[in-house]
Parts: C-alpha cells; sequence; structure tokens
DNA sequence: TATGAATGAGGTTTCATTCAT
DNA sequence: TATGAATGAAACCTCATTCAT
C-alpha cells in the first residue's frame, strides 16, 4: 500500500530527527507549567505537532520522557557554562558582579530556568532525579563560586568567611528568582516581588560584597 | 421544639472537632510530600486514620482541601508570628541575627515549612493560591525585614542600600532553606549542601552585615 | 443522661406516629420529582423533618419505602373511591360525563397522580410493584369503566363496541394527564397541551360520547 | 505539509463512523430499560461492543450521552414521519383510521416508542429534554391531527367539536401504548390490558369517530 | 427513639499505553 | 514511521446503610 520509494528524504529526515528534540521542548514547558502529574502525555504530542502514538516511538514512557527533559536542559546550559567562569581574570569582585550575573541571567532567560521548578516539585517522586540535578548543578555550580570565593580569599580581596555557606547565600536568590519566574510571575505576583530580575542580581552581588553595615568610619567601629 | 436527647455526645464531638485538623495535617504532609495531584484522596483519609468518604464529609473536594491546607498553614504561624519580631529592641544587627534567625528557625521547623514547596509547585495550577500566598506571605515577610533595615538606616546601623532588594537577599535564602528541606533532602541531597538549617542562617545573616569584602578602612579596623 | 420520665407524652406519640405518614409523603413527593434512584434517602429524610438515620427506623431500605409508598397511595385513594361510582343512579351518559370527571380530577389533585409517573418510570427495576398496580389500578379501574359501559349497552344508551378497548380509550387520556401534572408541565410544557385538565376531561368524555362524525343527517348517512 | 501515511483505513473509519450509532442505540435500549440514573456508563458500553473509555471517546459525559439520544431517536422517526400523513386523500374518517394507525404502528414497533417513557421519566431532571420533546413531538404530533380534524370539519365531515382536546384525545391513548410497551409489558401486565396494539388503535379511532351513544337520528341509520 | 458521623461499595470519568493499520 | 481508536486501571466522589451514643 504504501509506494514511498524513498522514506527518508532530506525533509522527512530533519524532521524525524528533530522531533525527540521538539517533544522534549513541549514537555519541558508542559511538566513546569503545570506539573508531571498534571500534564496529559497527549497535551506534550499535540505542542510538539505530533500525535499521541509517536511520542512513544522516541519515549518508552511518560516517566522515562521526563527523566531526558531533565538530562537534556540541565547537563547542557548550566554545566558547560560553568567552566568558562574559570577562565576569568581580574579583582574577583569585579569578576563576581560581572561575571555571575552574566552567567546567571543566560540561565534564567533560557527555557533551563524552568528546571529549577520542575526539580523542587518532582524530586521526591523521582529521586534518582534529584542525585541527577545534585551532581550535574548544585555541585559545579557551587564548585565554580566557590572557588571565586577561594580565589579572593587568597589574593586578600575577601575576608576568610565560611566559604560553602556563603556560596548558598550568594546562589540561593539566584535559583529562587528562577523558580518564581515559572511559579508566582505567571500568575501576576511579580509586582510583590518588585525587581527585574538583572536589577535585583546586581544588587544582591554588591550587597553580599559590601555588607550591610556601615564602612569603617574615620575612626574603628563595626562589629 | 426539639426533644431529642443530646445530639452530639462529647467523644463524637471531639472526634468531629479533630477531624479538620487531622486531615488538613495529613493533607499537608502528602501534599507536600507527592504532590496535589499525585496524591490520591484516600490516601490524605487513610493517613489520617479515617476512610475516603469520611474526608468529603468535612471539604468538598480534593481541591478545597489544598485551599484549607495552604490557608490553615500560612496564615497561622507565618504571619502571626512576624508581629513579634516588630517589638525588638536594642542593636538592629544584633535584632537581626538573632531574631530573624530564631523566628525563621520556628517556621522552619514546623510543618508550615512545606507549605513553600507546596506553592511553588501548585502556584499556576491554583492561581488563587499564588495570589493569598503572595498577600499572607510575600508581603508581611518581607515588610518585617524591610521595617529592621529602615530601622538600622534611620540609626546609623546600615548604609543606604536598596531596602527591598536587600530583603528579598536575606529572605530568599531563607525561603529556599526550607524548600529544599522537603525536596532535596528527603533524597538524601543534604550533604551536598554540606550546612545545618541553624549555622547556615546565622552565617548568611553574617555575611549580610558584613559583607565579603575586606574592610578597607583608612585607619586599622573592621572585623 | 436521659432523665425523661414520660418517654412518650401525647405530643412525642403524635410525632412518632405521624412519623412513617411524614416520610411517605416526603419520599412520594421525591420520587416523583426526581426519580427513585436520583433521590437521596437523606433528602427524603430531611424533607419529612428527620434525620437519616430515623428513616431506618421506620422502613429497613429505600426500596422497602418505595413500596411503602405505593402501596400508600395507590390502595387508598383509587381503589377505594373507585366503589362509591358503582352506587350512581340516572343515565349512563350523565353519570359518566360528570362522576367519572368528578373521580378523576380527585386523583389528578390528589398526591397520587404522581404514582403514575413513579410507576411508568419504576415499573421495569421493580416488577412486583408492577404487578400491584395492575392489580390494585388498572383492574377496578377499567372494571369501573367497564361496569359503566356494560350499563349504558344493557340500558340501550351505548352502541355495542367493544368494551375493554372503549375502557382504554376513556381512561389512558386520563392518567397521561397525570403524568403529564408531573413530567412535562413542572418544566413549563403546559402550554403546549393548550388544556386545563378539568376542561379536557369534559371535553374528552363527551367526544367519546358522541363521536367525531356528524350526527345521522335528516335522510340516513354516517360510515 | 502532510506526509503521513492514511491516517485512517477504511476499516477503522468504518468502525469509527458507526460506533456513536452502535452507542446510541445501546444507550436508548438501556435508558428505557432501566432509566437513566440506574443505568451505569459501562453498561451502556459493553451492550455497544466497546470497553467504558471508547464511550467517553465519543459523548463527554452519561448526561450528553442521554441527549444525543434523545436527539437521534426523537427528531428522525417521528417528527419526519408525520409530515407524509398530510399527503393523504379520500375521505377523513378513512385517513384517520387508516394512515394514523399505520403511523402511530410504525412509531411503536421503532425503538423511538421507548423515548415517551424516557421522557416522561427525565423530563424534570433534564428540563431542556422537555422542551426539546414539546417542540419535536407534541407541536407536530398534535399539528398532524388538528389539521387532520380541521379537514374534516371543513369537508363537512366531522362536527365543529374542540379541536385541540379531540387531538389529545386520540393521540394520549397511543402515546400511553408506547409507554406501556416499556414500562407495564415487560413485567408481564399486557395481559391486563387485554389488547394487542394494532387492534386497540383501531378500535380506538372508530370509537373516536362514531362516539359510544346510540345513532338517535329521525329516521333509522347509523352503523 | 433519634441522631449524624462513619463507612466502603460502586459509579463516573480520566489518561497512560498499546496496536492494527 | 506515524496515527488515533481502543483499552482498562485507577482516580475522584456519592450515597445507602450502620451504629455508638
Amino acid at each position: 500500500m504504501n509506494f514511498d520509494p524513498d522514506p527518508l528524504c532530506p525533509f522527512r529526515r530533519r524532521r524525524k530527527e528533530a522531533r525527540p528534540s521538539e517533544l522534549l521542548d513541549a514537555a519541558l514547558e508542559l511538566f513546569v507549567e503545570k506539573g508531571f502529574a498534571s500534564t496529559r502525555s497527549e497535551e506534550v504530542a499535540r505542542r510538539a505537532g505530533v500525535s499521541k502514538g509517536t511520542l512513544y516511538l522516541y519515549f518508552p514512557s511518560k516517566e522515562e520522557l521526563l527523566k531526558a527533559v531533565i538530562q537534556r536542559f540541565l547537563a547542557d546550559p548550566i554545566a558547560s557554562s560553568a567552566q568558562e567562569a574559570d577562565t576569568a581574570d581580574g579583582p574577583t569582585p569585579e569578576v563576581m558582579e560581572n561575571l555571575l550575573s552574566d552567567w546567571w541571567m543566560r540561565i534564567y532567560d533560557s527555557p533551563a530556568s524552568g528546571v529549577f521548578k520542575l526539580i523542587i516539585s518532582e524530586a521526591r517522586n523521582f529521586p534518582d532525579i534529584a542525585q541527577f540535578y545534585a551532581e550535574q548543578v548544585i555541585v559545579p555550580g557551587t564548585a565554580l563560586c566557590v572557588r571565586l570565593l577561594h580565589r579572593g580569599i587568597e589574593r586578600g580581596e575577601f575576608r576568610a568567611i565560611d566559604i560553602d555557606a556563603a556560596a548558598h547565600s550568594i546562589l540561593m536568590p539566584l535559583v529562587l528568582l528562577c523558580v518564581h519566574k515559572h511559579s508566582l510571575e505567571p500568575c501576576g505576583i511579580s509586582k510583590s516581588l518588585g525587581l527585574d530580575p538583572e536589577g535585583f542580581i546586581r544588587a544582591h552581588l554588591r550587597l553580599i560584597l559590601q555588607g550591610l553595615l556601615v564602612r569603617s568610619a574615620p575612626a574603628g567601629a563595626a562589629a
């Protein structure tokens, strides 16, 4: 019944090879938007422009699709971009303020920002996802930050604080910013936060650098 | 007109009055643990020690149960405790370090800490919950923090920084700490953070107060 | 705990004895209104002014309640009143027009009229109800009608038609009138019928008596 | 733009197009037999030879299925066949006796006869069904009858009786005959009626035409 | 006798997954 | 490869019935 002599013309091949990616894009969007359990697999397929059955040609189950989504949107943009931060040069405070904010804004603006919300929501139902997240994001992300703090301390730019705690003080608001982008903001709660992300990130880093306390007055002061 | 014998013996009454609370406790646990959509209503009932039907005697639907959970665990422990913080006295840095960490540890230790994860996960599916959270938690929580910052600036203790941004720099890690308690930690990822919550909160607040930079005062000073 | 020295004061006794009747009234109303399956037993209890449990003190199940409803509203008003019709005297056409329409209007105006709808709806689910209806209503009702027709024929007032068929021609519209009262009319369809019941019944009987055809013309005619 | 192979083979298409009809047939049978509320949707599916889920592929809910049943079995066989009756010719009494009894026997013998019982039972629960019935059946059905009566009167064949009332005297027993076919008869009560439908219909129409009264013509006449 | 909290079987509906074409 | 009709397990919710008080 099928006379098609060329079952893989260039066009179809391109479509075919793009399918998994289109499905992953659609799945990320929907999983972040509605949660994993509340997203129907048919909806993912439809948003990717294919039918329900086709989804199952590429992913054996909805759960495997979730894992593929995490894999795809975690490994690439976060871990890879972390490396370039190490090549930075110059005074560490400037590196932190500029490079860190640029680095995170790329994450914030990318679809990967939704992965944070997704993982928070689904971690307990899929513990190996949590494990994967810890290894692929938390470890390299904090390591990047820790290296910067180390450098600053060694260079005499930073005080000798608790490096691990400081890394989290620095990064956690950035993570929550991504989370809010996909949870509260779509509900119109951005006003409550009152902050544009870029502005907040820079203000945040500057506050971490300088602290709240009034700078040592002419004569000795400060706690 | 009513000749019936006492319609509710003490025992029955006590059970009846306790039921909603027991159901809400069970529901919070499970909604936080597995997510709203993945929690079967019968499971909530069973954890509260009653049968499926009994749940529907007290809440007309699973969705209304969710709303009641949010209402119960948001209004009471978070918003109310925020008031006492205002009565504090003494140097603002100390108030921040002591009172703020105590205040938040009470939240962290209470079952209400799970509400943060729950709201992040469900906000987009139930936008009025997001609204409620903004009004009941974000607004009073940041207002408390903003008042403290104000006081510090007016007293000359704090630099004149962007108060709103600073409030978020202070609070967001505390929120994410609660979120992690219910998402990553149960998966055994607490080691990655490498920090006990109380220690981190104090270190975090001290970092915010003092900043990273070495005190470069004209004459030697600074801690 | 119960000090009541007189557990059956006159008032309570009266209530108690009235209970089954009140429950049957409420049950008839609701079964006719919503159908047996769609009526919740609690609703019956509430409309009778008692609680759910009390219903089960008087009737062992919802199904037995239905049977009691049928028994109560079938035996009494229909079968009993049929007897008096036999005592009538005078020209049979007048008896039919007057007595029959009075008799049926009493049925139509009584709550028993709803029983017709109820039985039509539930007969197949409860075949012994159908049997009971046939014995208690159809048989005596048609018998009454048959006797009247007999009398008219014997007296030379009526033509010698098929008596059984004629009885049904006479009675069926009266039955359907009762059915419509409880099915279409509450939906505002009375206008479509365009007839007040009393007027229709008299017109109907007169038509049956006189027929449609033009009365035998001066010279012989008619089919 | 669509390179997919034929999306619906003939076999699948035929099944798909037949499904709704098969489901409606099964639904009518069961709704008439057991009532709407007492019919489980799975039972409808099974009688149509499909599974529970398939039913919901074609009808969004049990209630919509009911409405589709009414629509299907009302518009087609009753209203449409009413038109042909108007094309009749010849003496009106004969038209009434022959055509009307044929017309109604077709209704009686078709599955649509059950719709009368169904509507009587469910009208109050679904008022728009009652409305639909009034518009689609009562109005055209009585209009057909009214036209016949009109013609008879204008031609001098019929006396000038109350046309609307007469139409109901004619039609109501026919309707109740259909109702009984699906309520009492399956319970074995046909004997009480003692009449085969066709015989009764003809006897009924003849009685309506001729009346009960003996022809008291000046000169001898009458059948 | 009367209550109404509690139960759980059973009904409606959804949706991940399969498979014939 | 791609489709979408079909399935049936499982979820939500209802309600007849029980029973401790």
